[in-house]
DNA sequence: GAACTTTCTGCATACGTATGCAAACTGAAG
DNA sequence: CTTCAGTTTGCATACGTATGCAGAAAGTTC
């Protein structure tokens, strides 16, 4: 089974060159003559020899790993962000080593920790906090850190998200303009910045228009959570007209319970709004109405402030917020004249 | 930004024994006193060391990662599996190096490639092939390969997959016990075992009843591909009234496409049945009859296979084929009687 | 306490590559 | 042909860890 590796040496010997020559022909950008890469690479391709990416990160500290820890794909906005982080990341010559955790200190402290093992030249986390002392021990060991759809108030960790806040709001407005006065939430877990934000975007929004919020659970960003607070709103016989759902792999579940348990019609009776926008939001069975979160642009934001610290020695920490537009579908009522965001 | 990094040299230095009595400390087995381990891991904590994994990879030949190469993960059965996977394996104390390819097989040369470089243990591709060239790369340099949901005819593969001939075979049973004659098929990717398999599972199903397909147009495992499939077969006025789609995912767009635009009734006009059982599949919205593939079973045949050959030194390949049930919803006309086999 | 076995420790080396330095070479200018 | 600058090459060493070997220490038996 265990195979003789070829290494530069052996190439080395083939060619008759010394292995530094062999190693400037693989390092991009150093001094080799024309003749001399001929001759190795003539080696090399016979022998099959591409150098140990393991043995060259030992030497220039660099392992072009980019540590990536999520803690559930069942939402399809992460699966989706995972491909795209993962296509940039290739591009750059980077590649991603996943680590799935739970959502509490402890499972991601003692993963973080076999993550930095690894030796990797920054981390991404997918919607997943981290505690200080784990801030504080990336930042000693100078791997940069992104936080991708997560917030937190920490002075040396990226994060990107959109701006969920004035999401919030731009649902409130758009609810309120379609004539609802009773408004409930399904909110977003809590204990994320995500969660919180979004419904203080609600409030605020509503009470801009004078209205409270008719009623809010925390989903808990969960199926079952949220499918069993729509039921408990729902159920009432003074239930409110809309719900704003924390994100949409909640609202596809709410959705459910409103139609196929409680028999209420959807937008008719109820309107549902989420946020996220996932592809299946668009698909005829929900076409639920949703506030974007640009993933492209947030992929490529957290890409570009990742490569800029690792690359460039870049140190200013960056809390990017990008805007998205609120996808107008079948699942909400329409304001009259509402404006289309999306043209 | 930069920093200097603690090394068992350090660790050493500090508790006044020698390198190589931590490096012992910090490997299982190894032979250390009580009071060596006590005084080493006490200057270990102290300095905040952790061992250097790449480092370690370069000398044991090991590195602890698996290569885990995908093409697409929209839909919903990947990123499942990949979460499955990756747990299942970070409890072996291994990780996941993500590589997405486009399904071609330059593409995944290339990429393969790449993945060789970082001297991966093990490779899993899911839904993906490999040319001859490659396989014969990987075996070259003693680095197993399964390929999860995809078989090969190739001696050095191993491949995990449900049993997608018997599948499709029980489909066609179960399609013509509820009465139906007039059968159509939306495949798979016909350049991919799995849809093949499943559509001649299909036809020998039929066959037995002295059936044939009625139409059967290859779906590209692609929902735009599905959904204008289902546009031609059922605008006719003579269309079937049932049709086994190759996967969950173009299902859905098939459903979608027969209630919102033909304005059919699913089951009453068409009854559809689908192949996975990704979660979704059992939301109501869609609430699809479709086969089970156990990915739970899958994924556990997968890491056992992989761990044989990485740490027990296996060698025989391994094709395993695993049955899984029709799961029996609303999306399909039940024959009078049928038995559940999800009891 | 001697003789022996067992357990533990340090020394030295190896893994496969990158890179500073000095020597060797190249070519142009005088 | 000499001189000098610029380019290319090889030598030696370093990265951080694991491990075979031999010697030291500890434990066992009589």
């Amino acid at each position: 089974m265990r195979v003789e590796k070829v290494t530069s040496v052996d190439v080395a010997k083939l060619a008759g060159v010394s292995q530094s020559a062999v190693s400037r022909v693989f390092t991009p950008g150093a001094s080799v003559s024309p003749k001399m890469a001929e001759k190795v690479l003539k080696a090399a391709q016979e022998l099959g020899y591409r150098p140990n990416v393991l043995a060259r990160s030992l030497i220039t500290g660099r392992s072009r790993i980019i540590g990536l820890v999520v803690a559930y794909l069942e939402n399809q906005f992460y699966p989706d962000a995972l491909e795209k982080l993962s296509t940039a990341l290739q591009a750059h010559g980077y590649h991603i080593l996943v680590f799935m955790v739970s959502n509490d200190d402890d499972s991601v402290d003692k993963v973080m920790g076999e993550l930095l093992d690894y030796q990797v030249d920054g981390i991404i986390t997918a919607s997943v906090g981290m505690s200080n002392a784990l801030a504080a021990r990336c930042a000693a060991v100078g791997v940069p850190v992104v936080l991708f759809n997560r917030g937190q108030d920490d002075e040396r960790l990226n994060q990107v998200t959109s701006n969920n806040f004035e999401g919030g709001r731009k649902i409130a407005e758009f609810l309120v303009a379609g004539g609802h006065r009773k408004i409930a939430h399904i909110a977003g877990w809590s204990g994320s910045s995500t969660g919180r934000d979004r419904e203080a975007g609600l409030r605020a929004g509503l009470k801009a228009a004078g209205i409270d919020v008719a009623v809010c659970i925390d989903g808990m960003y969960n199926r079952e959570t949220a499918s069993a607070a729509a039921r408990e709103i729902f159920s009432a016989a003074d239930r409110p007209d809309a719900v704003f759902v924390g994100n949409d792999h909640m609202a596809f579940a709410v959705m459910d319970v409103l139609r196929f348990e409680l028999k209420l019609d959807v937008p008719g009776d109820v309107s549902v709004v989420g946020y996220d926008d996932v592809p299946l939001a668009s698909w005829p069975a929900y076409d639920l109405t949703t506030l974007r979160q640009p993933s492209n642009r947030m992929v490529e934001a957290t890409v570009s402030t990742l490569l800029g610290w690792i690359e460039e020695g870049s140190n200013d920490v960056q809390k990017i917020q990008i805007d998205g537009p609120l996808m107008i579908r079948g699942s909400a009522r329409v304001p009259e004249g509402w404006p289309d965001e999306r043209l």
